[in-house]
DNA sequence: CTACGAGTTCGAGTGCACTCTCAGTCAAGC
DNA sequence: GCTTGACTGAGAGTGCACTCGAACTCGTAG
C-alpha cells in the first residue's frame, strides 16, 4: 500500500503520515525500489489505536513514549500497561469534568428558557443577563 | 479589586486577563485615577462561566460571540440559549466519544494484564505487541 | 525625595500539532 | 522519448491560546 492509499484508508493526510514517521510515531516504512513508502495493512491497526489516544487528549510526546516502548518489543508490556492506566485515569477524570459542565450548561439553558417564557408572558425588557436566578418582580 | 487580586481569585494570570479584555472576552474594565483596572466582584461569575465553556472545549471565537451577545443585553437571550444548546450537543457527543475510548483503553489494559500473567506463568518471551488477542498456544 | 511594587501598553515569543510549498524523482502510459 | 501524477525530503507557515519582555507610570512607605 502506498502513502496515498494509506491516507485514504486511515483518514490521515499523506503529509501527516510523513510527519508521524519523521517524529517516530509511525515506524520507518519500507520503501519500494523508487524510495517510496510501501505499507502493510497491519499499520492501520496501529494508526487506529493512535487515533484513540489522540481522541482522548494524549499529547504526542506521550504517544511517542508508548510508540518507543512498542518498538522495543513485548518486554515493555508492563510499562505500556502502566502508561495506559495512568492515561485511563486522566480520561476518566476528564469525563467527570465534562459531565459536571454539562449539568451547569443545562441549568444555564433552562434559565434562558424560563426567561424567554417570562418575556413572552409580560413582554417586559430588563437588563439582566444571568437568567439562572429569576427576577422576583416578575409574574 | 485590582488585576492582581482578580488574578488570584479567578485563577487566570494578569497577563491572561488583559489578553481577554483586549480580544473582547472580558468587558473593558473601569480604571482608577491612575488608569489601572478596577474590578467589581461580579466579574468573577462571568470568568467562572467562561471557564466552563473553555473546559468543555469551546473555542475562543465562539466565546467571543456569546460575550458579544451578552454585551448587547437581554434581548439576545434566545440567541445565547441556541448557542449554548448547540454547544451542549457537541459536549454530549464528546462525552460519548470519550466513553467509547475508555472502553477500548480498558480492554487494551486487560490484554496487557493477561499477557503479564501468561509471562509470569511460563516466562516465555514472544514478539507480539497486540495483547488484546490471546495467544492460543498459551496455557 | 526616592525607592518599590504593582500596574500600564504594545508587540514579540512559545508550544502544540499539524499543513503546506518547493524543487526534484520515478514508473507507467501514450 | 515525453508527459503525467503520485511520490520524495526539507523546511517554512498556520491557528490557537496564551505568555512573556521591555519600557514606562503611579501611589504609597520610609
Amino acid at each position: 500500500m502506498k502513502i496515498g492509499e494509506l491516507a485514504r484508508r486511515s483518514g490521515l493526510t499523506a503529509h501527516t503520515i510523513r510527519y508521524y514517521e519523521r517524529i517516530g510515531l509511525l515506524p520507518f516504512a519500507d520503501r519500494d525500489n523508487g524510495r517510496r513508502r510501501d505499507y502493510d495493512a497491519s499499520i492501520l491497526t496501529w494508526i487506529a489505536f493512535l487515533g484513540r489516544l489522540k481522541e482522548t487528549g494524549m499529547p504526542i510526546r506521550d504517544m511517542l513514549l508508548y510508540a518507543s516502548l512498542r518498538e522495543q518489543g513485548p518486554k515493555t508490556g508492563r510499562d505500556r500497561r502502566l502508561l495506559l492506566e495512568a492515561h485511563r485515569t486522566r480520561v476518566h477524570a476528564r469525563l467527570e469534568e465534562l459531565s459536571a459542565c454539562l449539568t451547569v450548561l443545562d441549568s444555564k439553558i433552562a434559565g434562558y428558557r424560563a426567561a424567554e417564557e417570562r418575556t413572552e408572558a409580560d413582554d417586559e425588557p430588563d437588563k439582566r443577563d444571568e437568567p439562572a436566578r429569576a427576577r422576583t418582580s416578575g409574574a
